[in-house]
DNA sequence: CACAACTCAATTGTGCACAACTAAATGGCC
DNA sequence: GGCCATTTAGTTGTGCACAATTGAGTTGTG
């Protein structure tokens, strides 16, 4: 690679060249490890949007059915749980599977600031199909199951640390940038 | 729309609904997979968009930035390879890069299609202030080194093996439906 | 009962991803 | 030169993610 040079006096630097050409390294690595996962994100959704497209949904649209086809009826607040989604991004998504005739959204007469989300018949029948899917992307990732698990396991974990992290970074920063104890390089 | 009609319509899913219990596990599983990659993908996102806070950045702004700053300065085409990004995602990125003073974009004069992205003194001398970002990514994930390396190799892999899959999928679908024998399970 | 605090869904606004299209510039070809 | 396929950015439209806000409904407390 063309690699530019190091803009070795730069103006504000607080760090001597020597100590900056770590984190230079620690940059380009950075780089590497979330572009990884963005783009594993975004191969994965291509996929699955190759594959859904003959069912009519996108993504996160089966994502839903699937939580649904599961436990068949959801308030929308339970429905957010189980995916992480607020009501932001839910409410117009279930808007336009209500449109597509595959849930029916009704107030609850319990509680009337909850919304019950049920599938339709359609929206039942439509689970037929779907039990085709999952094959074909498990044959398109070309992992094995024990591949596919202990993946799956890892990015769980991840999703827990750094969902902790986004807690404690959040509010009054409890976090030092000082000891980088945490998960210092070897 | 439907141009990749389905061959069998509906008569290819006269599943009795007792008879789909080993399809109805690999549903489930699936649930847990495609849902464990997008919640890590929007959790490392969350993380990031707090930690990038401080800088103004969001975090495909911030891909866009760590590209520049490694390079100095590219075509518009040249980022978009490098981040699987096309103009659609990047006009509109690079516009408001732009209007935060970061880059500058400037028509090439040997090739007036092409524009050419460079940083600004402040784009460039944000750079030391991003210096610290990866540190506390990587903290947040809890991960040592050697295991946010293993993490992004098996993630690149999927990446390859789901871009080949799409582009198979795609046009006339080599894919045969048939012979499960890739990825069965158990 | 009255009232504050809370819950839940919806809405608004910003930004990203991607498909489909447009428009300008380029380069090969006769 | 004139023509045409290709390349390159940009635009438009749809859908998702999320922060912030709104507003109706509910609950706890006096």
């Amino acid at each position: 690679m063309a690699r530019r040079s190091y803009p070795g006096g730069m103006t504000t630097t607080p760090i001597p060249s020597a100590e900056a050409s770590a984190d230079e390294e620690y940059l380009r690595l950075d780089r590497q490890i979330c572009f990884s996962l963005s783009a594993a994100s975004r191969a994965f959704n291509g996929v699955y949007r190759v594959v859904l497209k003959e069912l009519g949904l996108t993504y996160p649209q089966y994502l839903v059915m699937l939580v649904l086809w599961e436990h068949g009826e959801l308030p929308v607040k339970k429905l957010g749980e189980h995916l992480r989604l607020d009501s932001g991004t839910l409410s117009p998504l279930l808007k336009r599977l209500e449109a597509a005739g595959l849930v029916r959204r009704e107030r609850s007469t319990q509680d009337e600031r909850s919304v019950q989300v049920r599938l339709t018949d359609e929206g039942t029948s439509l689970k037929e199909r779907a039990l085709r899917v999952p094959r074909r992307i498990a044959a398109a990732t070309g992992f094995d199951l024990t591949e596919i698990m202990e993946l799956r396991a890892r990015l769980d974990r991840l999703t827990r640390a750094l969902d902790a992290a986004a807690l404690e970074e959040t509010p009054g920063c409890a976090w030092t940038p000082g000891p980088p104890g945490t998960a210092a390089p070897s």
